[in-house]
DNA sequence: AATGGTGAAGTAATCGATTTCACAGGTTTC
DNA sequence: GAAACCTGTGAAATCGATTACTTCACCATT
């Protein structure tokens, strides 16, 4: 057993000659400004020029100071920066979860982008809770947050109005249009889902189901659910109440779900889902059960994740820019750092991606 | 495979008219402690104090200043907090990517785990390229962070001497064992896939290649391919260059990757794969080249991801604790920034888990 | 030679929270 | 009744980097 944090309170070597001498540290500390600045026999504002690309400095100091800086590992306490310079170069998001490739390549997205306007990206996640979402919005604020990325648009009014008291830069994402108010990136999730129902019933299915994800405190699932009863609706179809069955983003979950929907008599045609893992899920069970698909049963997802298009059979989804859309966002919140406008919503393009899992109703 | 749209390169930008004024910064009116000292009537110390729980303030006093402080929705400003502490409650982790689930798994039990402590995780990622962790490394602990987890043991000797010279606890992760001064959690990926490889050749097989993940810079990749040769060879066996393809972990890769494996003559019977990822690939690419898994040809995986249970045929592969073995990481960082000692090196337990993918060698 | 101008580098105030030390007021002890 | 002793509270030093302001050196112009 060895303590990470072991740091000898006495010098390890008694008699001066034994010191390899490589910096003359003060005890037991790191190196400050200071410790740099004497190292190299400058100001510290010569240091602070130096690390901070003022031009001003000559180059025979420049010179100095960097090997100063290098020899002594010197990096710039965070905190003295933050405080002097009131703000911390730091963003935070938060996700529901993470256990879904669309959030991974959301925080992929969004920590190129941020790294690429010299930020870095701290993360929290919400379990889908609002309270918890609350909760680690303060944290990250208390952490030295500049600014937030939440998803979606369904947050709890405390933290509504913390943001509001603290004027914090906040991009919603995921939805759109959101209140005047919120500045979001995303599409409209009850329009977009509706291009799927049409698709099927194009291809004639009158009996369409859906397999959605929990809807509680999720806007964007309950709009996918409007989505399906409004696009039915508007042919005449409705969603009745077994044909509609919420389960969470588990693949088990979801495999339950599509057996609960097929239990149903008569068995529905087609299954729109809440997204690309209920799809998968459903894909996979109706594999197990022996249902052909399409050839007895539809399936249309929702995202477009990497595995969709290579799963078989592979899934007809809704394309969602998901990378681009986050890169969006993460502009917006860089624009309204460096002070810049930032337009209030923007919408990102979702459509429809025909693959091998729909096809026409099948003839009883 | 057809899009009903064609998609727009550019993201679609609301009008202008709906651009707001950039949204405010902290306009200098953010409360501070004095601010909610004056408003409480007392001074900035009993501020901290009740803030920080200090028992020595009258329940009175301890009531007004609450009160102060909700009222102006006050949060201590991070930076002086860091300032004064010399600690901010921030973890770094630096992983190669994070669309691989295994590493989504990964920084949602270590979030968990570090919240739990009292503290946020900072995420940056290297993309495998030792230069970019490095200067990732510096860029983290420049925003802050008292601690870092690392995936594996190869980091550049820059980015060791950084860790060295600060003093920093550092966890290095999925590796074992590793140097001794280093704190390691992880498993011995050489003996761990000596598992799957002993599994197939008991079950008769000895046309055994590999679709290994890219091995440069990464110790657990280029460790998996030692420990398929080393147990190929203690049967006497051995691993031909042919039988040994390196892809990246994306599933088109690896569809590729099996191509060129079985377009061997003698083709394997059997591919150990770097990881599910690639094992996901091979297993949707045979399918679709019309080869029987594991009729013809057996498959074994590596992580066991949520979806290696689910698809089909359901995969052999190595199971690792992930989400046990990241919080014990955590747990390491935690213990060493308060000051506990840390074991240097733990062990977490890998097993094959036998599925649907492989079965005994076909007679030809 | 004196003056002004220019640019480079240093001095010191500053950011906000914490904490040591000092002190006022009240209580206990002899 | 005075000394010793708490206990709760405030004043002020402190952490490290930044930067407005100041100083200084050197050169050009008159």
């Amino acid at each position: 057993m060895v303590s990470l944090h072991e740091r000898p309170e006495q010098p390890k070597y008694s008699r001066a000659s034994d010191y390899t001498e490589p910096m003359a540290l003060r005890d037991g500390h790191q190196p400050n400004i200071e410790d740099v600045a004497d190292a190299a026999g400058v100001s510290t504002a010569t240091v602070s020029r130096v690390l901070n690309r003022h031009a001003s400095v000559g180059a025979a100091l420049r010179e100095r100071v960097d090997a100063a800086v290098s020899a002594l590992g010197y990096v710039p306490h965070a905190g003295a920066r933050a405080l002097k310079l009131q703000c911390t170069g730091t963003v935070g998001a938060i996700f529901p979860t993470i256990d879904n490739a669309i959030f991974a390549t959301a925080i992929d997205a969004l920590q190129r982008r941020l790294a690429e306007g010299g930020r870095q990206l701290l993360i929290a996640t919400s379990g889908y809770d609002p309270a918890t979402e609350t909760r680690q919005a303060v944290n990250l604020v208390t952490r030295g947050a500049d600014a937030l990325a939440l998803c979606g648009i369904w947050q709890s009014p405390a933290l509504r109005q913390f943001l509001r008291q603290r004027e914090l830069p906040t991009v919603h994402v995921m939805s759109y249009p959101g209140p005047p108010e919120l500045v979001c990136v995303g599409f409209d999730n009850a329009r977009a889902i509706g291009l799927g129902v049409r698709y099927l019933m194009d291809m004639g299915h009158r009996r369409i189901a859906m397999l959605a994800g929990l809807t509680a405190h999720n806007d964007r699932a309950a709009d996918r659910v409007t989505g399906v009863r409004r696009a039915l609706q508007q042919a005449g179809l409705s969603l009745a109440d077994p044909y509609l069955q919420e389960r969470s983003y588990a693949l088990a979950d979801a495999r339950d779900g599509l057996r609960a929907l097929m239990a149903n008599s008569p068995a529905p045609t087609a299954i729109v889902c809440g997204n690309d893992v209920l799809a998968m899920g459903a894909l996979l069970e109706a594999e197990r059960l022996g249902i052909p698909v399409p050839g007895r049963l539809s399936i249309v997802g929702f995202d477009d994740l990497e595995m969709a298009r290579h799963i078989r059979p592979a899934l007809t989804t809704l394309h969602v820019p998901t990378e681009r859309m986050w890169r969006s966002a993460a502009d917006r919140l860089v624009d309204a750092l460096e002070q810049r406008t930032v337009p209030r919503a923007t919408e990102v393009e979702v459509d429809l991606v025909v693959r091998e899992s729909t096809g026409p109703v099948p003839r009883d």
